[in-house]
DNA sequence: TATGAATGAGTTTTCATTCAT
DNA sequence: TATGAATGAAAACTCATTCAT
């Protein structure tokens, strides 16, 4: 899961880095055991989602998945490594976003489009976790840390895609493909976390902006010169 | 003082909504009840800019005013309406940030430039307290409302800026004034947050980069047509 | 107050080590937080020499004192600084124990003899409060080391008075005067924790025995070569 | 295994009482299960040792083991009663701490040196034991009982040595045999327990020291009338 | 206006003990 | 015998808020 917001132009999504280390401890040997682990962490995304961050009290997340306070620590030795175990949970369907597989010589118009539009809509299936992931970061140095990680692992590969569209000429020199890659990935996930949380805002809406918004900002122009779309 | 961060295209600056309803109740009456309040605002921003707003514990900011306990409850209610009175001490200083008054029928690549570098200065500025903000939005629902009012009073004005360029030909016609306004200054105060607080990024290569985006985003062309810049 | 156990042959008292660093903070302003403090300070004894100091709880205390929890943690921060309160409170009555003071050349069997009586009497009408300084000392290293500290000033002042005992010739140079002074000190303070806490022992049964065998120990003799006694 | 801490003048080590009633229940059938059980005592040692008998949870012991908790429960009722076991475990090596048999006809100083060098060696090879055995007694009133009875028969036999010199004409007759027995072994014990746990205090300077002062205490003289030594 | 003592609800956290497998 | 998951009572501690002086 990534609050990078960004359109993520190719490459693999296992650069990103791990959300916390979780490594090993407190594991469950048996089935019962991790049935009762998984439990534990559905309730908390619902308690979380549901109260907020800093509301949410361990004995709400017991009460819901049905268990005692001593369960939980047999797990978690707090709410923090919980709510780390609830991102790694959402992971994988925020890592799979459905984005379809591009070849790089497509029309990079439609690769940003397509990754936009993937992005919101992962976004907008796990909207509250993502405005939770948001309040979480604001509160706990520990996720702003990984928040910045990871947004730094996406802006990277951005970088990348976009220094190879300016070498083939099909990119606006005159910018830092760095620095765009930040303020265009931050530019996306600040309008989905903006209108995706709580409103329904219409996301082709915001797919078409937001991609109008890279594509001149970027000044992208097709193999021939044109100006894409 | 604001978090839109945004190029603010002319307009005056008090269309923005007031901080909070600090009505006229317990406000001190004799010359020494202004000064202890006073005192006791400078330590409160002291303090949270130090421990962060949710840490902060007002014994933390009586002591750091050299006063007691009692003294806090004499002007303020809780923690969050001296909160909403540092803002309101700041905003002075963040809503005039030396932006220079440019003529409307100017360069509107050069308004553009000069309001993100205005903007980024006074964040910068006010780094901390920004990101004290940006904290305090995440956990108090009234300030997140404060927040996003802020946000959609910038939004609209420049929303009408960008309008009347594209009616005069001067911008791509193809976007929708509003969400342009929204992400792109989100775009600019995403990056200010990301970059200006804490480390010390170099400020002109922002206003180079966002500046550039928001002309390239916009296809801003001056009054002959040809691309700005 | 002192476990020290030994016979105090002369010296001032104020060589003894202090308590504890309850230096200044959360001393209270006004009178009443005085009162309040002091109250508790009582409670605790009475509440700690009744149930011990493991199976004491805060409330418990607080209940005794007939005050809030919240009240405790405003002069407290926890079971052991109240503990040290206690020890300081009862410190003048251990430390001034009626000792008569005895002038140099006075006959050091009788002296030992006051001594020890002095140090015993002190002890019983302290009993409770010194089997609980054992076991505090027992459990918590702090104490521990504070009764370390206090013992080997007791040691070191007997030491010194031995040295010149065998200096004169009234006592058996063949004795390391450190190592005997604790031993002989260690052997009154010993006897005093195993008879005189809950069991009514006969107290001048002790003085007596404990006497005898710190002068035949020392080979103790007059000024006239005589065995002391 | 004893804290008495005694000069033992001759006499069979089994009148000493029985450590606890671990009577018959849940001792181990098969041979699989003494091994577990012997594992879990060594392992209470080291943790006991380590961590102190407070602090020392049954899950530190069943982890230094390699078993499960619910093992533990198989052979011991709890905490305590797992040092009642170590404790048992150790009491060989206390009870044959190496003391030469000495004749009664001995010369008695003799007697008294090897006894208080056997206390000793003893002591300081098992002073962590002991040093936990006394915060145990500071803690736990069953133990503390134990120890109790243990030095009363201790110390009831050495009077009863010390009363045949007094008969003997070899001893201050003077002195109360059993207040004497008390004193100067708990001086031993004490001595012990101050400088052998933790620093290494050189042991033939304690017995010497500690020797030298049960003969001048007791007056002991040879058969002659001489003074011992 | 200023003080600071008093309050106590509210949460986290620990760990011995049980028991189904 | 061995396992380890589940339990929940118990206690410490915090800090915003009140109020008498």
């Amino acid at each position: 899961m990534s609050d990078a917001g960004a359109a993520r132009i190719g490459g693999p999504a296992d650069e990103v880095p791990p959300i916390a280390d979780t490594s090993g401890i407190r594991e469950p040997t048996t089935r019962r055991g991790a049935r009762t682990r998984a439990t534990l962490v559905a309730a908390a995304r619902t308690v979380f989602e549901r109260d907020g961050y800093l509301t949410a009290r361990l004995s709400d997340i017991t009460a819901e998945a049905g268990c005692s306070i001593g369960t939980f620590y047999t797990y978690f030795t707090g709410k923090d490594e919980i709510f780390a175990a609830v991102l790694e949970a959402a992971q994988d369907d925020m890592l799979h976003p459905g984005m379809p597989h591009v070849a790089d010589d497509d029309d990079p118009a439609a690769v940003i489009e397509a990754s936009n539009r993937a992005y919101l809509v992962a976004f907008r299936r796990n909207a509250k976790l993502m405005a939770l992931m948001h309040q979480v970061a604001a509160v706990d140095p520990a996720f702003r840390e990984l928040r910045r990680r990871r947004g730094r692992a996406f802006a990277e590969r951005n970088a990348r895609r976009i220094a190879e569209l300016q070498q083939r000429g099909q990119a606006d020199p005159g910018i830092d493909p760095l620095q765009a890659s930040y303020a265009l990935s931050g530019m996306v996930s600040r309008m989905a976390m903006d209108q995706l949380v709580g409103e329904g805002a219409d996301l082709e809406e915001l797919v078409t902006v937001l991609t109008r918004l890279w594509i001149n900002g970027l000044r992208l122009t097709d193999r021939s010169g044109e100006p894409a779309r």
